[in-house]
DNA sequence: GTCTATATTAGGATAGAC
DNA sequence: GTCTATCCTAATATAGAC
């Protein structure tokens, strides 16, 4: 017998089920189906559907919060900066649901607006930040403007690139391979690479293939 | 008195309503009590708030389609792209109640899936079509891969580029300004251009910002 | 073509027994 | 903590009169 609170169970079950079947589809009463408990059950331990919205939102932010706390003025390496943009993806897939219907969510749940727009400001800071480290150290030649486009460029992709993914194979929802997502943001970040950097950003991007 | 078919100015006014509030947040009520007309006459038009979206999706895929349509083997100059750029996110525009929650409507109306995806699929040929115009024409120097990963990025730009932009201001829905996204689209092509080109892209974009 | 009235259903949520 | 039964509401859709 499963030693995990009911509690967690319904918040992991969830999660599961919106990430696969899109937040607005799934009701509480598939919610509770799936986790073979009755729906008054899952209503003793969350008030409304919203709230088990809210939690994990809390989890998506304090998980993306902590990720993207970038330190402003430490040099980076290309290959620490491929391992945050692999763990970026993971958590943006983790909580895909998120992204996938994202102004539906919002909307209906207007209290993650703010929330959410926090961490997508938080997340071009961090690439900003990284872009900064690299231009101090030379490996990066790239005007301000130029810079923020990037940023900007980074940020949406971030947000957006498995959802877009996901529509090449709309059959199979579960899987979803943060690699071509970080590959295709190293792309991004290549044609303002120095030379040397741009060979080694190279060869990285490929291992993410 | 307005000459307008009710037919049409139930679509018209359904489009507007999908742009601003959400596809999924509009009632077929809401709808007949815009256009002060009861909601059993707006049945007697269409059978169902999906005919009105297919319907809708159908004027929305005519216009691409018509407008992706581009010519192969065409020299096509910097001038003509901007423009095609520009058309591109106005039709964008004019439609995105089905990008802003997109896989959410593509789940409630599996019809549109496979349209949808031709239409996509469409789009970053287009893009294709345009940079090998520009390989020809020396006007740009650009790897296979490289370029294969600049489709998609330019793909998925054209799409979740107004999207993304309106989460920036999420209060007022009503404006959605396609000058921004025309930009970001010219900045990714930018660093792959021959020097020449690339002082005229530069110029051409600061147009749109 | 348009209206009013109503049926149908589904989803969110509560009450009260165990 | 968990269940069953039930309520409430909102949204889609239909019927039938005008």
């Amino acid at each position: 017998m499963s030693k995990v609170k009911t509690r967690d169970r319904i918040l992991i079950t969830s999660l599961a089920l919106f990430n696969s079947q899109g937040e607005p589809n799934v009701t509480t009463l598939l919610i509770s189906d799936e986790l073979d408990i009755s729906p008054g059950n899952l209503y003793y331990h969350f008030k409304s559907k919203g709230d088990i919205v809210e939690e994990l939102f809390t989890a998506f932010e304090t998980e993306m919060l902590d990720l993207l706390a970038v330190p402003e003025d430490v040099d980076i390496t290309l290959d620490q900066q491929s391992f945050f943009l692999h763990l970026l993806f993971e958590a943006v897939a983790r909580y895909r649901f998120l992204y996938q219907d994202l102004v539906n969510v919002l909307s209906r749940y207007e209290r993650l607006q703010a929330r959410f727009r926090r961490v997508l400001k938080k997340k071009t800071a961090a690439f900003r930040s990284i872009c900064e480290s690299f231009r101090r150290q030379n490996m990066m030649g790239i005007e301000p403007t130029e810079m923020h486009s990037l940023c900007e460029q980074l940020t949406l992709t971030a947000c957006y690139w498995s959802a877009f993914d996901t529509l090449s194979h709309l059959d199979d929802r579960e899987s979803v391979d943060p690699g071509r997502g970080v590959y295709q943001m190293m792309q991004l970040m290549l044609p303002y690479f120095a030379p040397e950097q741009q060979e080694r950003a190279k060869l990285i991007s490929q291992d993410y293939l």
